[in-house]
DNA sequence: CCGTATTTGTTCGTATGTATT
DNA sequence: CAATACATACGAACAAATACG
């Protein structure tokens, strides 16, 4: 019938934040303060803390306090962007070879840099075996990188090549430089195979530890990420690559752009 | 130095999780068999799984026990298809009008209903003002519907007009019938308006009470939502329309497909 | 640098309520 | 109605992180 109490405290304590009354990045009473005002237990009130907290509308820290989060705003992701000029209906073209070759940060004056390659060569799993069209244990190569905007982790990249790929001539892919923008077109260059479309899929789910470790996520699963696969594929249909990235969903967001849309993909922000 | 007691039971559960030895929609032990075995306290034991099921691995139900989370094969939605001919180069279209008018399902013998449009005439608050480019506090009107596949809640969405286009002659913006993918067209026969092209915006973020409860979600926010905008375009750049459409992270997904990709986006599934 | 106070984190015990079988 | 299983609530004690003098 009535709500538990700890549901009524976060629920008062919600309205407060919501309203303003307590601002991001202030500091809510402390679970002894709460507990008195409230009337109840301290695990009462922490039950009430964390219940905001799975809500992501606040954030505790030990010895010092709890806090209303602060949204940061969110690093900007072009998965597609079709550039079209606005006034001439001539070409509607993809925007050209060069945006096929990765997610691209729309980044304004920031510096984008990637740890070099991790490569390993491995079965193909379940969905990379899906993906690339391969049956169960077929051998692929994995190129493993780390990138950040200003030296902060932005997402964690893994591409799959068919290790067919390297069999036919393409053995940079297993050196541990960075090909990066670059791979696609090395492989037109080495071997004739041309990447003429792809497919994204967007999922969200819980990072594991080690992404909730090099993002520096809370461990348990309150913050989600993104989850991308873009998987590439050449003249004759057949998959050449599959990417895996993965990107904290409470600091990024995509875009994708259709037609003659106008610039400046959200760069200003209001109060 | 070492992990507290409930994160080790959990990490021990995790693992016979992931190893399969508890499969998918299999019964863990209770709380009190869990006690037992691990010589804890039953408040630990339930910290352990309140952990997991912030992990998304498990689910308890009152009276009945705590089970393995099944995951349900995801709807598909594509946010963009490029419909270019595999084996011709000339005329990279975009696809073709059709396609602009709203974020579609791909459902194999799936049948998708909307609820008749909830019509509102608000002012517009910051996001929306932002999208649109009007300034705070413009009216607008709001079309909200509810969507459902095959009977089972899929999408909350809620486009937003400026007012102008009424005042201009699409009066029938502002009547509960449903325009659906003829709302762009019904703009560009009336007015002469055509959108040009659109922007995706795609985040993530805990839903609110509504959307909990409309998607049977559980209340706190351990399952989110995604939120897209798409906002059209007319040819001088100017925003036509807002589209907001919230998703349940758990069960969905989405595509874009570039070129010539392959069809059958995910339809099999494999054990 | 050290010690103390403050604040959240962990763990236990216990009792009672609610949902399901 | 009874048994089972998870949910709520309280009280207590100690640990760990942080801030401050």
């Amino acid at each position: 019938m009535t709500d538990p109490m700890y549901r009524q405290i976060a629920e008062d304590l919600r309205a407060r934040i919501e309203s303003g009354a307590l601002a991001p990045g202030g500091q809510l009473p402390t679970e002894l303060e709460l507990r008195e005002r409230y009337e109840a237990s301290r695990n009462t009130v922490r039950d009430a803390m964390k219940w905001l907290m799975n809500l992501g509308l606040v954030e505790t820290r030990p010895g010092q306090g709890t806090f209303v989060v602060e949204k940061v705003d969110p690093f900007t992701t072009a998965l597609f962007t079709d550039v079209t000029p606005l006034s001439s209906d001539q070409e509607t073209g993809l925007g050209g070879e060069g945006i096929a070759y990765a997610v691209e940060v729309s980044a304004q004056g920031r510096r984008a840099t990637d740890s070099v390659p991790r490569i390993e060569i491995q079965q193909a799993n379940g969905v990379i075996a899906d993906e690339l069209r391969l049956s169960e244990g077929s051998m692929v190569v994995s190129r493993h990188q780390q990138r950040f905007i200003d030296g902060t982790p932005y997402s964690l990249q893994t591409t799959f090549y068919p290790m067919r790929l390297v069999e036919e001539g393409a053995v940079r892919l297993i050196q541990a430089e960075n090909l990066q923008a670059g791979a696609i077109r090395y492989l037109e260059e080495t071997l004739g195979v041309k990447q003429v479309g792809w497919r994204d899929r967007i999922t969200v789910r819980a990072p594991d530890a080690t992404e909730a470790a090099f993002f520096r996520l809370p461990g348990d699963g309150r913050i989600a990420v993104f989850e991308t696969l873009r998987t590439g594929y050449d003249r004759s249909g057949q998959p050449l690559r599959l990417t895996i990235s993965v990107y904290p969903a409470d600091r990024n967001q995509f875009v994708i752009n259709v037609g003659p849309a106008p610039d400046d993909p959200s760069s200003e922000r209001g109060g």
